[in-house]
DNA sequence: AGTTGTACTGACAAAGTCGTCAGTATCGCC
DNA sequence: GGCGATACTGACGACTTTGTCAGTACAACT
């Protein structure tokens, strides 16, 4: 598995670790589960994301296939993303980690006390 | 989601990243789903790995609950590491991002066709 | 006596990711 | 005409992660 997560490695965990990545996938994937929205409505529903880095991070979820991006040709220019087909296959797995993770934090705060 | 994935966070889905998240946790696991071994042979057994790193990301596998380190006290040293009960949930979830990445690196070949 | 192997640590450099700041074009508002 | 909003890009610094290299202690083998 050599991996530096950029370059596309044939190990499966990794391809698809991957594609969700990055500081802020998590939540924004999160966010648009509940339906399409626009670039700056993202921004302020995520408290401290910056600009640079959402829109790096939905243009790569966009390559990736996960994100659609639909723009209105108008002038103030309006771009909405929404999850795609092939995104909401991953909406599962998403699921399967969120458990593992509850779980895992309910321990961590156990071991704690 | 304010996350760089060391410090806690407590949103799930990074917690659960954070376990794995690593250049070679995924390999090591995987060598590890097959039984119980010694750090040279898992050295020898995932090419491109540095000793460095190997020990790294075993020490917080085991700081994390995921791995066991058994120590037989004779010298030269001999330790093993094996995946821990807790360790053994992680590897359904394992299972299902494998899949997920799998199905998503037939996709990616077919695209760049 | 020198080499190899074991498991590990520390100093440090290279690479990668993330954040900050400035700047783009165009429209509406006052 | 200046200001703000929209979606975005580029330069650059800060911070993290990864890799390189040397060194530790002890035993067995040649």
């Amino acid at each position: 598995m050599p991996v530096s997560r950029k370059e596309i490695s044939p190990c499966p965990i990794d391809a698809m670790l991957s594609v969700i990545d990055g500081r802020w996938k998590g939540t924004i994937l999160w966010r648009l589960s509940e339906g399409p929205m626009r670039t700056s409505e993202l921004r302020r529903s995520i408290p401290g994301i910056t600009e640079r880095m959402l829109i790096r991070h939905l243009h790569e979820l966009v390559r990736d296939g996960i994100l659609v991006r639909h723009q209105e040709a108008s002038m103030p220019p309006c771009v909405r993303y929404s999850i795609s087909r092939y995104g909401l296959t991953l909406v599962p797995v998403l699921e399967v980690i969120c458990g593992w993770g509850r779980n895992h934090l309910r321990r961590i705060g156990h071991l704690q006390r």
